[in-house]
DNA sequence: ATTATAATACTTGTATACAAGTATACTCGT
DNA sequence: ACGAGTATACTTGTATACAAGTATTATAAT
């Protein structure tokens, strides 16, 4: 019935998604971006009818995104919960927590080999920066934190990382697509940043772990409040078209 | 086609449960028990003509149980992965970590009426205990817990209880059929514990609460070796059936 | 005997159909 | 005008059907 727009997600991340994997990201996006409002009551059948697929594909979704606490299953409906500030300020909550739990283990095994994945990720932020590619960079940066994390190979905590990752890789690929052509300075203190973590690492120096992290915290927090503006933005422009 | 014994899910805990929720908790249990062994090929199909339900059910089933780690879904067929001694592990590892999280908000915030609530479910698995009711004391054991992760209202630590929350009721649950009825010592052991859990809380005291925490794993660790001895037991009496 | 090829039986993912239950709206009685 | 009760249109959960793809097996050729 109707396309609304454009996909936001990345066409080329869902080269082998399946359709239920497609509805799901895109729906991830739509609700992060605050595209979906926060309260909006999501029927199977229509989302179905929107996106032009079977009910199957939209269950599939909804069940991801209702465990990701981006929606809630009810008797009737899914009503949009969306993300807030304390929302992201929690995703980062358990990013801190388990960057710090992974950072414990790291210092007790050999991380030579991961030092080199870690730079050639690096190496391909750079490229992103280069050619300006904003959702290169966000991939890169995501995949960055989650090679630290695998590293370790603790079955639980990527479970946890599975499940928080695509929230934040929503939100960061959002947040880097509204900074990518003004704030340059934001990206190489990014990379900085990076480089700062990978010190840490090889250094086994917990303080500059944690130093790493909050700065990293601290950048992200910065563009918090500017999606948020946006959102806003988005929103007051909806209300004004109703009128 | 085939029942293959008696559902090790305790029936009262599902009882406004959907097929799919069914057969989720019972995969659940088997696999953790060693009922189905790590390794085994698990069909949709060959699932629906066994719990004599549709493969819609058994589809929403193996989503869950990939998600919480205990098969891994690929092309053909879900690999059972199950859970060895060092996914217990790691479980605790995690429940240590979101708890000492917890801990750190609650000592900032009113939690009067936690404790009284505490307070209660101890006095439930003290009744639990008096009839012997292994299922309810370790309903209650989870209930605890969960109660204290909820506590601090944060919307990602209670998603990461809801993905591990699953696998370790199945497990304490197992664990306590089993200790039940011989070793009441543990048992009261376990509850001496839960009352020093909450002096931490009402004390506010970080020591007493990592003094409890670290009880409690070496309570469950202690227990982790007969549950596999059993399974293993369980293992080789089937080894010697198929002879 | 061994290898290549084709047929078959199984797999998942999606679409559709059906059943049971719930909210909304409407009608009828007062 | 207003409330009780019914009809209707929606909701989810499950079952079934279909399509596309993959492993296996059997057959045929060398």
């Amino acid at each position: 019935m109707n396309e609304s727009g454009d996909s936001l997600y990345p066409a080329k991340w869902l080269s082998k998604a399946s359709t239920g994997e497609r509805v799901t990201c895109e729906l991830r996006m739509r609700i992060i971006s605050g595209l979906i409002e926060s309260g909006t009551i999501l029927s199977e059948n229509k989302l179905a009818a929107e996106y032009n697929v079977s009910r199957s594909p939209i269950r599939e979704a909804l069940k991801v995104l209702a465990n990701e606490n981006l929606i809630r299953l009810e008797r009737m409906g899914a009503v949009v919960t969306g993300i807030t500030e304390k929302e992201v300020e929690e995703i980062y909550d358990v990013r801190l927590l388990i960057e710090t739990f992974v950072f414990e283990r790291l210092v007790k095994i050999d991380t030579a080999e991961l030092e080199r994945e870690l730079n050639k990720i690096l190496e391909m932020m750079q490229i992103a920066i280069k050619y300006k590619d904003a959702d290169e960079f966000a991939f890169q940066d995501v995949l960055f934190h989650e090679t630290i994390i695998r590293a370790i190979n603790h079955s639980y905590i990527t479970m946890i990382w599975n499940n928080t990752k695509p929230v934040m890789e929503s939100f960061i690929l959002l947040s880097m697509r509204m900074h990518f052509n003004e704030k340059y300075d934001d990206l190489s203190r990014i990379v900085k940043n990076h480089e700062l973590y990978i010190d840490a690492i090889s250094t086994k120096n917990r303080d500059i772990m944690i130093q790493s992290l909050h700065q990293n915290f601290d950048d992200v927090q910065g563009k918090v409040d500017d999606l948020w503006m946006s959102q806003q933005m988005l929103s007051s422009a909806r209300e004004q078209e109703k009128e």
